[in-house]
DNA sequence: ACTGTACCCTGTAGGC
DNA sequence: TGCCTACAGGGTACAG
């Protein structure tokens, strides 16, 4: 916090979206002066005034290399092996102590951005997202007041970041296992009549932030290609419950289902159809 | 206003 | 071995 970036080297014209004008000049010779993160997308508040805004996609990953573990993946020096192909590298931003910042991307569904700084609520990216799972506007009657009517999926439901913002494909389908709801019913399940929530909207706000806190807690989960800036590797996939898990027995004692794979808005959905209900 | 589909791109795993 | 398909932590632009 508080580093200055003295030089910034972008290997590519273009992620998910093209980089924006002058890219590396408008960020060298800035000061960071705070990190933070909205929804999926990483901020770096800058002394220019302007955010640098970053979304990792699928596979994005920063790699931080502090200055006495030398250059990152030179070829012939061995330093430690973050599993990611240098053909990837495609931003390296050099702070003024020596510590690189290497983004890598195979897929390229990343981007980077920047924004004014007080635009940034007004911005399209932002604008319309939804609440943070794991702040105090996540409530019951919250997700029942948006959910009163829709007859989506209640899995689509939760993957609309204008809804919850921040919740990805593993763990929407390890929070409706935690809360026993089946992905298949209607959103709409989360309200009566009146709009009020129901007992299983209750069950659902804690699911989702039990979940977060534990992958939080376990460092993450790493399927592929997700890795701490540090290059370690995330834990928590080894505590998936359905996740993955296809035709494999259901973990809930008494239980004996099945894990089921089912395909809703063209994403995989793990779930067992006997305690989901 | 909602809902479903196609698509962006590359790598990997599995079937034949 | 190689070739083919399906699939992958996400999000958007459409058509209906």
């Amino acid at each position: 916090m508080g580093g200055r970036i003295a030089r910034v080297e972008q290997r590519r014209s273009d992620l998910r979206f093209p980089f924006p004008e002058h890219f590396a000049e408008r960020l060298e010779n800035k000061t960071v002066s705070s990190l933070g993160r909205r929804a999926k997308y990483l901020l770096a508040r800058l002394s220019s005034g302007e955010a640098l805004v970053m979304h990792l996609g699928m596979s994005g990953r920063f790699t931080i290399t502090l200055p006495h573990q030398g250059k990152p993946r030179q070829i012939g020096e061995y330093t430690y092996d973050t599993g990611a192909d240098p053909a990837h590298d495609h931003v390296v931003f050099t702070m003024e102590d020596g510590t690189t910042i290497t983004y890598n991307d195979p897929r390229r569904f990343g981007c980077m951005l920047l924004i004014p700084e007080e635009d940034l609520d007004n911005h399209p990216l932002f604008a319309g997202l939804g609440v943070e799972p794991l702040g105090n506007e996540l409530t019951a009657d919250y997700l029942a007041a948006k959910a009163r009517g829709r007859k989506a999926d209640i899995k689509a439901f939760l993957m609309d970041q204008r809804i919850v913002a921040g919740l990805g494909n593993i763990y929407v389908c390890e929070a409706l296992y935690r809360a026993g709801i089946s992905p298949k019913r209607s959103a709409n399940c989360l309200a009566n009549a009146s709009g009020k929530p129901m007992p299983r909207a209750e069950r659902l706000v804690s699911a989702i932030r039990s979940v977060l806190q534990d992958a939080i807690d376990a460092g993450g989960s790493t399927l592929r290609d997700y890795r701490q800036a540090d290059g370690t590797i995330g834990a928590f996939q080894h505590t998936f419950s359905v996740y993955g898990r296809e035709g494999e027995p259901c973990l809930t004692p008494g239980c004996r289902g099945i894990v089921q794979r089912i395909v809703q808005g063209g994403r995989s959905t793990f779930y067992c159809s006997k305690c989901q209900r």
